[in-house]
DNA sequence: CGCGATAGCTTGCGTTGTGCAAGCAATTTA
DNA sequence: TAAATTGCTTGCACAACGCAAGCTATCGCG
């Protein structure tokens, strides 16, 4: 895993910007573990039901953090165990999730449960304040 | 380019299907081409600003099309030409986008002008219908 | 009709990223 | 004090990517 000085931008885009920090096929899984599933270790992702290599995984928390999208701390009752939580800029990821979401439901066959799904667009602003409110955990 | 007979998905979240299908650094790219910039052929995604490879375009639009987001058709006047455009799945793509950039814009020093990024967030419904009925030409 | 230019790819090659298994230090529990 | 747990790192094989070159079909021009 070589260090990268800079990591130059390919453009100025607002998407290409998003892209560059979360377009693979983890990062975001993370978000969602954090943001929705209440898993906060680095155990617990790795349980996550997609199957993420260690290494991988190593890599895509050290990058989210550098990037200030998620934060860590030490377990007050376990000085092994990191606990990782979203900071507020990756809470601000909640309606790209969201709307990854439905649209992911919409057209491919999931477990995502109707009512969820419904909630998530009928009652949308509810829905996103009750993420924002409860900063994550689940 | 080997052919990928099934493609087993890692798990039945909906995220993960949409990250399946769009969670690289390219895919929505071509995508926001399409929506929002008025490109529609090769030439004008390779000419894009952020420079992919040709044979990372030519695979991925292989990929979109056979996930149904986008189509193509020969060009009535110029038969050398494909134009390529948004299927009605491509256009559901429009919130997903549009949170991204939004994000993007507010974490990031881009070039997105802050009035569209208004537009976007405070008349966000209005915003998306726009998209909707022009069925993503600019 | 002949010829250079253009559109849309494909191929080869070297570098980077990924998946998998193993290993390892710092704790904690028995 | 020994075994287990947490959070990684390392090594290796393989897939994906970036880049340059090449190739086919069509077009515009004389």
């Amino acid at each position: 895993m070589r260090k990268r000085v800079v990591a130059e931008r390919r453009s100025d885009c607002p998407l290409n910007a998003t892209l560059e920090v979360l377009g693979d096929r983890w990062s975001l899984l993370i978000v969602r573990d954090l943001m929705f599933k209440g898993r906060t270790t680095y155990k617990d992702f790795l349980a996550g039901g997609e199957g993420i290599a260690t290494n991988v995984l190593a890599n895509r928390l050290q990058r989210l953090e550098a990037e200030g999208v998620i934060g860590k701390g030490r377990d007050a009752t376990d000085a092994r165990r990191l606990v990782y939580r979203l900071t507020t800029k990756g809470l601000a990821l909640a309606p790209v999730l969201v709307e990854m979401i439905v649209w992911g439901a919409r057209h491919y066959q999931t477990v995502a449960p109707p009512a969820t799904i419904r909630e998530m667009t009928e009652h949308r602003e509810r829905f996103l304040a009750a993420i924002r409110s409860r900063g994550g955990a689940a």
